[in-house]
DNA sequence: CGCTGAATTGACGGACATCAAGATGTGTGG
DNA sequence: CCACACATCTTGATGTCCGTCAATTCAGCG
């Protein structure tokens, strides 16, 4: 679905996750944006702040998230190279954008975005699959959100391979609190689901960040 | 946010909710459609099927849903009378769509919508907008599913009472299955947290299907 | 009236949260 | 290179919310 162009980029300073990916992924914003770089955990756009801005990741990795009124955070979404974000928003943003590691960025005003879609029917088109890609993405975490703690790892394991370059093992830009948010878990559960995993032997952790998948298909199975 | 015209149509000869609301709201769909009445339980579409069309609720409720292979549904959304759904899909349908009750809905080519709005740049916002603002409801969906069963009820009663025309009383037009497949809860936990509801006073059960909010600002609380 | 599906209520168990402690890793400064 | 501080991750013990199973009540309808 997605194309690939073999482009590489200056490496930003001390980002960790650097290795990841040389594939830049062309999207509609592919040539027409400003780049910037955000450091480890700083905000990219805060919940209701007007959304003046589509972005589009080239290196890091990018969570959206909301507080609930009680201190909990639900993260909506991790965006990986290629991804965009932002689409989410009316006039406002409807939830906060911060890098997970040092991360670079597009940044492309929204609204010479979408003028130039109304004369351009091709952009068009990519600006609204956008739109539905997110939609569908959400609604898939929503069948997540319904399922056991083993489920919701499994899933989460399976998406992370199928999206980061499916190579042996997994590099998880993020933490184990960041996963737990996401999931609508405890770090405790996730922790003890990843270690139950790696026991059964369908997982093995190479560090507590780089996992590599043994089994898919036991994987799948618990994806239910 | 939605415009609103005093427009009546005949009632459908047997829809239980049919009292429920003679404002209709326009919309992008409100005078290109053809008009198809579903009954109770009645298939519109099926998940994987192509979508053709976009759909506008004139009278009745319509439920999307998701089954999980384990049996489970998981039920994306319900619909009322000025609603539009069939939205969320890119080539296919991601969900199935059954009416509620009883519904007349308006039926539109996709194509076709989406030939005119290359046209009307204001029809093209206002897709862009639906778009948008079902994106913002499935991500408030979510994140009402970290919560626990009394904010969920809590926040679905009054989600309901934000749609429906907020009377003294809302009507249900699903059934507590219904509810708890949304909620991703069971109907027993469902039936128990609105008899303790009730039992606190926040509500009245006038009957099963109908709820007075006797104090929503305490439910509001809840919602968390 | 009795039949049927929907809703309610109760008893019980299990999955996950909570609380608490320990282990591992990582960056900093001597 | 080591030592220390601090964050992250793991592991254990205990509690609780909600799911499961089962029985009862209620509402609609022939």
């Amino acid at each position: 679905m997605r194309t690939t162009a073999n482009v590489t980029f200056a490496m930003p300073s001390r980002s960790p996750v650097s290795a990841l990916s040389t594939r830049i992924p062309e999207g509609p914003l592919g040539l027409m944006g400003a780049s910037m770089r955000f450091g480890r955990n700083e905000e990219i756009y805060g919940e209701d702040e007007p959304a003046e801005f589509l972005y589009q990741i080239v290196t890091g990795a990018v969570r959206t998230y909301r507080m609930l009124d009680d201190g909990r955070r639900q993260i909506v979404a991790f965006y990986l190279p290629g991804d965009i974000f932002g689409v989410e928003a009316g006039e406002a943003h409807l939830a906060s954008a911060e890098a997970v590691n040092d991360s670079q960025v597009l940044v492309v005003k929204r609204a010479s975005a979408m003028a130039r879609a109304e004369l351009q029917r091709d952009l068009s088109k990519q600006l609204w699959m956008l739109a539905v890609r997110e939609l569908q993405r959400v609604q898939q975490h929503s069948l997540a959100l319904i399922k056991s703690a083993d489920e919701r790892v499994a899933g989460f394991l399976l998406e992370m391979a199928g999206r980061c370059g499916s190579s042996a093992s997994v590099d998880l830009p993020m933490s184990r609190q960041d996963i737990a948010d996401y999931l609508g878990l405890t770090i405790e559960t996730v922790s003890r689901t990843f270690t139950q995993f790696a026991q059964s032997g369908m997982i093995a952790l190479e560090t507590s960040r780089r996992v590599q998948l043994r089994n898919r298909v036991a994987l799948g199975r618990l994806n239910a």
